[in-house]
This record gives C-alpha cells, sequence and structure tokens, in this order.
DNA sequence: ATAATTGCAAATTTTTTGCAGGTTC
DNA sequence: GAACCTGCAAAAAATTTGCAATTAT
C-alpha cells in the first residue's frame, strides 16, 4: 500500500483526502475509468463529486501521478504511474491486465523510432483479446 | 486511390456519397480525428452532417472497414483498416505515423499472450515522441 | 496567512437518437 | 420496392468552468 501523501507532496500536489481516496481505489482496481472511479470513491466518501474527480484525474496526469490508459472502443482507463509495462486488454469483460515489457519490444521500438528521427518519450503496447476467465465462460 | 464502393458492399455497406467522402478524407489524412473529417468533409460536401460522420464512423469500425486509434491526451483519430503496423505519435503537434510492425514484435506479443492464456486478437504499438518536424522547429 | 482545493450549479462540448424524406441495390 | 441511409433537431451523456466556502501547509 503507497504513501499517497508523500506521492502527491512530491508532484508538488497538497494531500487531501479527495485525492488520496482517488488514489487508493485506482490501486485496488489497478485501472479504473472515471465511472468506476466516481463510483467507488463514493462507499468511502459519499460527499465526494464528480468535478473533483475530473479537476484531480486532469492535474494527477499533468503532473505525472497517473497515466491514462486510451482504450478502443471503451473509454480511457487511469493507472498510478509505475514501471514501464504493456497491457493486456480483454475485449469482453473490459479487464486490463499488466505484463512486463520485455528487452526485445524496449530495443526494437527504439530502433523504428531512431531510424526515423523520432525522439521516443514513451510507448504503449496493447494486446486486445480474450483473457482466460471470459474464454472459460464462453466455453460453458 | 482504393475504390471504397468495393470495401464498402464487401463489409454489408451500402455506397453513399456521404460514406465514400469520409473514407476519401480519412485515407488523404492517413488519420482523423471526428472533428477533422467532418471538417474536411465539408469541403466538397457542405451539407454532409455531423451526426451522418457520428453514425457511420460507428458502422465502419463495426464493419471493419476502420479502426480507432485512441490516443492518450487527444481525441481517437481513425484510419483505413489495413496491415497490421505500428504508430509513432507526435506529442506536439499530434501526427500519427505509420511504420511496419515487424516480426519480433509480433513473436514476443504472441509468447506473451500465450504465457497468460490469453487469446490475441490484435496489438496497439503507439510510440509518443516528438517528431522530426517537430523537433526541428523546437531548435530554432 | 495564503494559496490551493472542494462542491455545487451552470455552461459547454461531445455523442446519440428519433423520425420523415431520400437513396441504394 | 424494400431496406437502408441521411439530415435535422432534440436529447442525452461527458467534461469543463466560475465562484464562494473550506482546507492543507
Amino acid at each position: 500500500m503507497t504513501n499517497f501523501a508523500e506521492v502527491l507532496k512530491s508532484h508538488g500536489l497538497k494531500a487531501t483526502f479527495q485525492r488520496m481516496t482517488i488514489l487508493a481505489v485506482i490501486e485496488e482496481l489497478g485501472h479504473a475509468s472515471i465511472d468506476e472511479i466516481y463510483e467507488n470513491v463514493l462507499k468511502t466518501h459519499p460527499t465526494l463529486s464528480l468535478a473533483t474527480v475530473y479537476k484531480n484525474i486532469v492535474t494527477m496526469v499533468e503532473q505525472g501521478v497517473l497515466v491514462e490508459v486510451p482504450i478502443s472502443g471503451r473509454k480511457s482507463k487511469y493507472e498510478l504511474k509505475k514501471h514501464e509495462h504493456l497491457h493486456l486488454i480483454c475485449t469482453e469483460c473490459g479487464s486490463v491486465t499488466d505484463r512486463q515489457m520485455d528487452e526485445i519490444i524496449s530495443a526494437d521500438t527504439e530502433k523504428i523510432a531512431r531510424d526515423s528521427a523520432f525522439r521516443l518519450h514513451g510507448r504503449q503496447v496493447n494486446l486486445y483479446g480474450v483473457c482466460e476467465h471470459c474464454a472459460q465462460k464462453a466455453a460453458s
């Protein structure tokens, strides 16, 4: 369980209860859309407004506390900023799972960028398909 | 220049002038957001409504004529469905450029999916950074 | 103390929908 | 001719904003 107060302060943001709650929800869910964040935040802080969720997602992404994960055909999800990784995205249930991004992909994409004189700052590798759980459900 | 009438019919869609115009715009721009599509479509078909753009993007994505390219911090763009490739996305100007997705990435991501019993259906590899053009502008 | 943040309500922006008239096959 | 498609206007959904009151440092 992360010390969110420290994370926020180190990014120049005040450690409000609202932000801590939002971050705790995202950490618990791993990846969450605005709706999912709001819904879950209400459980422990019923007066937190949707506008506050929006404002904070914007500022925390700006400050690098959160990362947006845009997804084909769905609303973006947000995750805590962490080491680089890739995503398995289930097109059935919408779940997002992290996997290690290995050296093969890093090196290869770096070369591709270099060959195009492109100053690479970040990568997003999303694999779309059906997760084990949904595949089993479909088989029954 | 693609024969869009054939493409549409082969996907069970009627070849209307509106759809042809939308597809022509997307082909010309390579990648375009709803706004960019609408804006450009008006040049040759000033009465085409925004609602029609929306409806057609939805159905053409559903039918596999178009592909959505979701982008961090911006609105999604759409491209013609074509062979698999990756994207260089400029965080300055928003331009999107295609590059070949080589066998290294394909094989590696397939292995990652297999190891997680994930039924891989599609990949999205987006490299974020600054394009050559914007880098030169910044240097001056 | 002060500068940032919240919550509310209102405004804006984005996307979807219903339906009458028009078009494609 | 039948089914599909368009455009309009209206509705719904998503996001942003202004501001007075509150809170963190």
